[in-house]
RNA sequence: GCGGGCGUCGCCAAGUGGUUAAGGCAGCGGCUUGUGGCGCCGCUAUUCGGGGGUUCGAAUCCCCUCGCUCGCCCCA
């Protein structure tokens, strides 16, 4: 056993696997551009103070999840483990004032030191789309509509639409200094994650999934209590629109995210047959990042598509390889040549042409291309090439009749008849 | 970081202390140098994730270690 291996965590996507992802992938950029929404690509590689200004230092992310390196040169470097932060940084680096209002996605890998386990990697791939500039509720609704859409789109049902509001900072200040109080009288209720996160990440105490503390919490103040007139008034137009865009949701009150920067509205998407990991989709507002960040005062709203999840979820449908169309079998010097320069025509008639190189004897060739059962078959013999020839044959399945006819090779009235007849 | 399950060829596997480690799929070669699907024949693990130990003898028993996998935490 050869024991140069991938890193743990990491996985090569084989040809036959890629074609699920190549299908999916175009219907998402398909969806997204005609929503008008422009790629950006950002380094996947970027200083380590990004992710921890941006994201939060207190954050699981941040704490304990960051692939960190230091360079060449000593300056600490992270593997993305998330998209916003670095599409940010990107935006105020390049001038962010000149365009204030941008619709955005990216695709890639992102990063994240877990142990492994289904659905979730070291190495995984995430679409991201982010709303820059726009602070109008129907913003919010119309990307969660975007996320919906992309999901129904590729066929997947029975999704979890979960939304919550964080309410503004200020809301979340009062909020949290009451519920920090609280938190400490009932300290040892609690289990000991959440003990810790009293005074690192209070609020991730509420979506802890340990069933002691989840009752105890039963009686903890609510965030929704604290929230401004405003905030309250935001949130049920959020909810008004998506009832009226028929997009089923459920309130989730425990709904918080594990990252720093996030206001208001968010939200996430599960799916019941994804095991454990659930969240297939995960996003919401986050009003002060850009400021935080150095960049000037900009609401924005995003979200981010695990795409290992997403190819979980989607149908075999998506997986159907295309035929190859012709095969072409050639043996001998002139016959190769000709064989080359027929794959370079014939491909220009958006066909799936593959060409021969092994250069077995003939039966070889016929067995391969038995095997990969091509819609037709091209022979290239030196016996035609010299007369600058071929001949090209219907690989029929089910009969044993061929359709054969020899044609030369500059004949292109009978070889654009031939293709027709045969193949549109 | 903490639990449970599992590691025999590229894949699926038999073997649970005793002569050369079954079999199937895939791959390669041949029967058949210029013509296909079937069939037949042959080849493909000095070694059982790795290391150490017990034993006359280990893939099989013991110890350690690595990896995979599922779950916890958290997220995509």
């Amino acid at each position: 056993m050869n024991n140069l291996k991938n890193l743990r965590g990491t996985v090569d996507l084989l040809p036959d696997q890629l074609i699920k992802w190549q299908n999916v992938e175009k219907i998402i950029f398909e969806q997204l551009s005609r929503a008008s929404i422009k790629e950006i690509r950002t380094p996947i590689l970027e200083m380590t103070e990004l992710f921890i200004r941006g994201i939060g230092e207190g954050t699981d992310v941040v704490s304990k999840e960051m692939y960190t390196f230091l360079d060449r040169g000593e300056r600490s470097c992270t593997l993305r483990p998330e998209g916003t932060a670095s599409v940010v940084r990107a935006l105020i680096q390049n001038g962010i004032s000149s365009n204030p209002f941008q619709k955005l996605w990216y695709m890639g890998p992102m990063f994240r030191y877990e142990r492994p386990q289904a659905g979730r990697q070291r190495q995984f791939h995430q679409l991201g789309v982010e709303f820059i500039g726009y602070e109008s509720v129907r913003s919010d609704v119309e990307i969660i509509s975007i996320a919906w859409d992309i999901l129904r789109k590729l066929g997947i049902n029975e999704l979890n639409l979960e939304i919550n509001t964080l309410g503004d900072p200020n809301d979340r200040l009062n909020f949290k200094k009451t519920f920090v109080d609280w938190l400490e009288i009932n300290k040892n209720s609690l289990d000991l994650d959440s003990q810790n996160r009293i005074n690192k990440n209070p609020l991730r105490v509420l979506d802890s999934k340990n069933a002691q503390t989840k009752k105890v919490l039963e009686n903890a103040p609510r965030l929704f209590d604290f929230m401004s007139e405003k905030s309250l008034e935001r949130f049920s137009t959020l909810k008004q629109q998506l009832e009226m865009l028929e997009i089923p949701y459920i309130e989730n009150f425990n709904l918080v995210r594990g990252l720093d920067y996030y206001t208001h509205t968010a939200f996430e998407i599960t799916s019941g047959s994804l095991g454990s990991q659930a969240t297939v989709c995960g996003g919401g507002r986050y009003d002060n990042l850009i400021k935080q960040m150095g960049g000037p005062e900009t609401p924005a709203i995003g979200f981010a598509i695990g795409l290992e999840r997403l190819i979980l979820l989607a149908g075999n449908e998506h997986a159907i390889t295309k035929k190859t169309d012709i095969f072409i079998i050639n043996k001998g010097l002139h016959a190769e040549v000709l064989a080359i320069k027929l794959s370079r025509k014939l491909r220009n008639y958006n066909l799936l042409i593959e060409l021969d190189l092994t250069g077995g004897s003939f039966s070889k060739q016929f067995k391969k291309a038995n095997k990969i059962k091509p819609r037709s078959i091209i022979v290239v013999g030196d016996d035609e090439a010299v007369r600058n020839e071929f001949v090209i044959r219907l690989f029929d399945n089910d009969t044993s009749e061929n359709k054969e006819e020899i044609i030369s090779f500059d004949d292109d009235i009978k070889i654009k008849k031939w293709l027709r007849s045969n193949f549109f």
